[in-house]
DNA sequence: AAAATCAGCGTACACTTGTAAGCTTAAATA
DNA sequence: TATTTAAGCTTACAAGTGTACGCTGATTTT
């Protein structure tokens, strides 16, 4: 059910939109979120300073809401790439790619969930790993199903390579197109060896 | 060739480190060094805030001398690891254990590493990035001389494994001892994971 | 039509911050 | 011994911060 909004409800969704938008927008290699300010954000979403309270009553609550987007955009993206490998892509060539064009064009989505992951709120922190697990547990399932992996070592690949490819593009912020070149088939390399890796020991047991 | 300090370097001396570990000692789970004030800092060090900029122009430059003493300490770790494995130890299994219970102990130090790497300072990113480099470098060494490798596939290897073994690190600082134990057994499986796939790979070529 | 609600504003306050300027005083140098 | 040097101090200031308080005016509810 999606309950019409009045003229009111929609104003203020509008704004808080707008404060959103203006934190995401500051964010940058140089500024995290925890060096903005309610005041720049507020000023940068047209708004008095005081105004922010009536949307969050923090700047943490701002940030966890961030952080809840950031991962819905790293989900939906994840659902592309599963898109394209159904119908025929390689998997790990697919997923790199995919990736890496991720960190380019919301490279400060990005590098929210990739500070946040490490920063000075507990919460924050546990918001990033929920993130992290959900993206596991998905690739878990499609390595149990596409190989028969038992479900534990399947979850046991899959966090390795999320684990390579998210430090991946962690390095990758900081690289040109062409270093960005090197480091994908650099990570590819280490996705198959985590892979041939799993094959071997699964034949094993 | 040791120069013999006069009273007064030796006490000038005294007060960097004073601010040094002032530094060091503010820095915890919800306080990164970002948020670590100059005034903060010459506080707890016990000097007037002005008189800071004697000893550094900058909380940068503090901040980068930081960097380089955290690597100096993971570095001197990795070394006693080395001696362990020298003297009849399991590769993984000390490694791991050791990088575990440098976590434990200096977990500050650690901090610091695991959050100038995705910072907001080029500079202080790209000095940890150099430790992390220094660390893949005698790793692959290691590698080569052990396995026969190329060093080219040693690289990649030992890439992949500084990469999992760091980010279990990371991980283990939010956990008490019981996930902990649990983490370490994960991470030992998909470090084996690594090298049973750069065996495979490499027997190939 | 009257009353209640509430998003946004302006003002105000108490703090903290980085750092400039100039002084003191003990150590180093000549 | 006389002079220079420099670590550390005090004072001072401008800039920025979070947020309390109370008002306004349009929308919503009664």
């Amino acid at each position: 059910m999606t309950t019409t909004l009045g003229v009111r409800a929609q104003q203020k969704e509008k704004t808080r939109r707008a404060l959103i938008d203006a934190a995401f927008s500051q964010l940058s290699a140089d500024k995290s979120f925890s060096s903005l300010s309610l005041r720049e954000v507020s000023r940068e979403a047209g708004i008095a300073p005081t105004s922010f309270y009536r949307h969050f009553s923090d700047m943490n609550e701002l940030g966890l809401t961030m952080v809840d987007e950031a991962g819905l955009t790293l989900r939906q993206l994840m659902r592309q790439a599963r898109e394209r490998i159904a119908s025929g892509g390689s998997v790990i060539q697919t997923s790199v790619a995919t990736f890496m064009e991720f960190i380019e064009n919301n490279s400060n989505v990005f590098r929210l969930l990739l500070r946040e992951r490490s920063g000075t709120s507990a919460a924050f922190r546990s918001a990033v790993y929920r993130e992290n697990q959900h993206f596991i547990a998905e690739l878990s399932d499609y390595l149990c199903r596409a190989n028969g992996t038992s479900l534990e070592n399947a979850r046991i690949e899959a966090d390795a390579l999320v684990t390579i490819v998210f430090n991946a593009g962690a390095e990758a912020l900081d690289l040109d197109n062409e270093k960005r070149a090197e480091l994908a088939i650099r990570t590819k390399k280490q996705l198959r060896l985590v892979a041939k890796g799993a094959m071997l020991l699964n034949r094993k047991s």
